[in-house]
DNA sequence: AGCACGCCGACT
DNA sequence: GTCGGCGTGCTC
């Protein structure tokens, strides 16, 4: 395909307006390349678009109009086209919403900005004094880069007048540079932490793999502990001495100084980091580095999938069981896959890490799709926490207390010796349960079919689904009863209150995503906790995630059936994950664990699966299941959400589907449903859903599209499919 | 997505 | 008579 088009020429422009093709456009004076970044007249604004091809030539050519010009960004790679095309045909979403996601980074369009900086000069300096001398010691250390006055004086410690007095007499240089600026060049080949056997073992597996020249994937399942953190770094190592690029996915909350600092320590600077709390400044940096190679590894939230890499070659994805992979909002991706995909068609390797790697991974390297590395054993004398059940039916405790004696004792012990204790529950608020006593209602939300869960700590009633809150009201709202509210079952802040009263002496932290008024914040916390600042933690799911707690010898698991009830097909797999991430939290450093599940089910085969550490039966046993059931990862599903203002509406349209499903029929898929999703109403919206089963090899997207064709949505009802989901809300 | 156009009901 | 509700259609 003709790759440049002169002034004047007919090209199709792709922008993110929600118009569902390309627009035709005469090429920019200068003329343009295939993929450029443009900006375009629409209308009476000025957009962002991308050249997509030659034009179509298939609109009133009266009415075309000139591109205005180029921006000053790498022209998108056909990698990158083509994954945005794939992704979009996977995730039946238009390609305008996807360049919209490979656009996340403001003003691309700006011209290069400049900024003042600084470096050595010629001159010599007459009066060398100490302050003067420190700038000169900040240079040297940092091998000659130039720095922003602010940098340098910061670093130096000296004021800025020094700096400005030493560019006056000639012995540093004033220069304008573009403020997107590369990133610092990373050195692979530092020494890093030494490795041991098992972990050198592994990463050569790895770097085998990594050498040849064609896409791959590795599971590299590594129990908690066994450092696989090392071992996939090793890979971004030799990523980067074969010159590519390195993306390392983590879940957001996982992204934390520790990380970087490890990152840092191998390579000698840090990575550029990419997520939502970055700053638009270091955004559109990272941007357009990723496209001109100017950054070598970023660390980042599974949008980073989405920067235009030049030249990408490794994509690890940890923690790839994470839930938080997939994206629940908007465009419904899942990162992981996603990952893949990329890697794919960019003829790179993806690393997935995990302790306790998905069903889906799992069968992918049974069957040989995927290669497969395990690191068995712990990190030094580390062992695997001992696991015993306590079985709460044995237990007499009064209605308002969770913390079981057996416990309570092990607790005591802790105190005693200075070790930290986890107790996991994962339910955030105070209680989950507002009931009446006077006439038995149970507080919900006014939107939304959920109840109103009392957060104590800011004294309100918060609806977890449509985040609506309220004062906690003296009266009921349904009788007008006084004083009759009462909190029924535990929150993380109720057992934070009764670990308290039980240890009066003992410093109880809680972690809660809602606790903390920013992630910065919540980060900070979690690394003083990780120092010894607490005895004991009480916490949601986010203290599974890749944090390390080497004071911490007990984990309590408060409701182990909490994720066992409900009909998901992966309730299973996710509390199995779940405990075996929070046990595994216990004894990583050289004093062993505990951990005790309370349950009222000890004889549940999760529950033993995860008490007997056979991780290979549980996977067998669950695969076996699913694979029985035809569904994922032996079969493929599909939701399809509708939702209207109006419950009998989105009903209607359901109905209708369910009955013209001749496309479906077609490739052998089921159409189950109309039914109202598990949440039926979420701010003041109704939501009914259909599932779609298939076969695994069934072209499921072409029919699908097909299907809904037969219908044009009536204005205020919206519908979403959902390929692949994950939970079922 | 925006924004204009246009066709109805409820006011000064 | 006019103001303004939001359904429909257009932007290369």
């Amino acid at each position: 395909m003709k790759d440049f088009f002169n002034h004047g020429d007919l090209i199709s422009v792709l922008t993110t307006q929600p118009i569902d093709r390309c627009l035709d456009y005469k090429a920019p004076e200068g003329g343009c390349f295939l993929g450029a970044f443009l900006e375009v007249p629409f209308g009476p604004r000025k957009i962002l678009g991308v050249v997509w091809g030659p034009g179509k030539g298939d609109y009133d050519i009266s009415k075309i109009r000139l591109a205005l010009r180029v921006l000053d960004a790498a022209p998108m790679r056909a990698e990158l086209k083509s994954f945005l095309q794939k992704a979009g045909d996977y995730t039946l979403t238009s390609m305008t919403t996807m360049l919209r996601l490979a656009t996340r980074a403001p003003s691309l369009g700006d011209p290069p900005s400049m900024r003042r900086v600084y470096r050595r000069g010629t001159k010599p300096v007459v009066q060398m004094t100490k302050a003067r001398a420190k700038v000169f010691d900040v240079i040297s250390d940092y091998g000659d880069s130039p720095f922003t006055l602010k940098e340098l004086s910061d670093l130096a410690g000296v004021s800025s007048s020094v700096v400005i007095g030493l560019k006056k007499i000639g012995a540093l240089l004033e220069e304008q540079t573009p403020r997107d600026h590369p990133f610092a060049t990373l050195d692979p080949s530092l020494p890093g932490k030494p490795l041991t056997q098992a972990q050198s073992t592994a990463c050569d597996t790895i770097l085998e793999l990594l050498r040849k020249d064609r896409f791959s994937t590795t599971l590299l399942r590594g129990i908690t502990g066994s450092g696989k953190t090392e071992v996939y770094l090793e890979a971004v190592a030799e990523c980067i001495r074969q010159g590519q690029q390195a993306l390392v996915l983590l879940p957001e909350i996982a992204l934390t100084a520790e990380f970087l600092k490890r990152v840092q320590v191998r390579f000698g600077t840090l990575p550029a980091e990419w997520h939502s709390g970055v700053t638009m400044t270091v955004r559109r940096r990272i941007w357009k580095m990723a496209g001109q190679g100017g950054v070598q590894l970023i660390v980042g939230a599974r949008s980073a999938l989405f920067l235009p890499f030049r030249s990408l070659g490794l994509i690890v994805v940890d923690e790839e069981h994470d839930q938080s992979y997939k994206q629940e909002e908007g465009v419904l991706y899942h990162a992981r896959d996603m990952a893949v995909l990329r890697a794919s068609v960019a003829g790179a390797k993806v690393v997935l890490a995990s302790a306790t790697p998905s069903l889906e991974s799992w069968s992918n390297a049974q069957s040989g799709k995927y290669h497969k590395v395990e690191l068995r054993e712990r990190f030094g004398e580390a062992t695997l926490p001992e696991l015993r059940a306590i079985d709460m039916r044995e237990q007499e405790l009064p209605s308002t207390r969770w913390i079981s004696e057996p416990l309570r004792t092990q607790i005591t012990k802790r105190i005693a010796t200075s070790e930290q204790s986890l107790l996991f529950l994962n339910r955030r608020g105070y209680a989950p349960i507002t009931l009446c006593r006077a006439c038995g209602d149970q507080l919900g939300c006014s939107d939304c079919d959920a109840r109103l869960v009392e957060h104590r700590f800011q004294k309100r009633l918060i609806c977890h689904q449509c985040g609506a809150s309220h004062p906690i009201p003296q009266t009921c709202p349904s009788c007008g009863a006084e004083d009759r509210l009462a909190a029924i079952g535990p929150g993380v802040e109720r057992l934070a209150e009764e670990a308290t009263a039980l240890f009066p002496d003992a410093r109880v932290v809680t972690l809660s995503s809602d606790m903390f008024g920013s992630t910065r914040a919540l980060k900070q916390e979690i690394e003083h906790i990780a120092q010894g600042d607490a005895d004991i933690i009480v916490g949601t799911q986010l203290v599974a995630k890749g944090h390390n707690f080497p004071h911490l010898t007990l984990v309590g698991v408060i409701d182990t059936d909490i994720g066992l009830q409900g009909s998901d097909l992966r309730a299973a797999e996710r509390t199995f994950q779940l405990v075996r991430q929070v046990a595994g939290r216990a004894g990583r450093a050289e004093k062993p664990g505990l951990a005790l599940l309370q349950t009222h089910q000890p004889e549940h085969s999760v529950i033993r699966a995860i008490l007997s550490g056979d991780e290979v039966g549980f996977w067998n046993a669950e695969a076996d299941a699913r694979e029985v059931a035809a569904v994922p990862p032996f079969g493929r599903l599909a939701g399809i959400i509708i939702s209207a203002s109006d419950a009998e509406v989105a009903f209607d349209l359901g109905t209708y589907l369910a009955r013209q499903k001749v496309a479906l029929q077609s490739i052998g898929a089921q159409v189950y449903g109309p039914a109202p999703a598990p949440i039926a109403r979420v701010r003041g919206r109704f939501r009914v859903r259909l599932l779609i089963k298939a076969a695994k090899t069934a072209p499921l997207q072409k029919a699908i599209s097909e299907w809904l064709r037969q219908v044009k949505l009536p204005n205020d009802i919206r519908l979403s499919v959902d390929i692949d989901p994950q939970t079922f809300l």
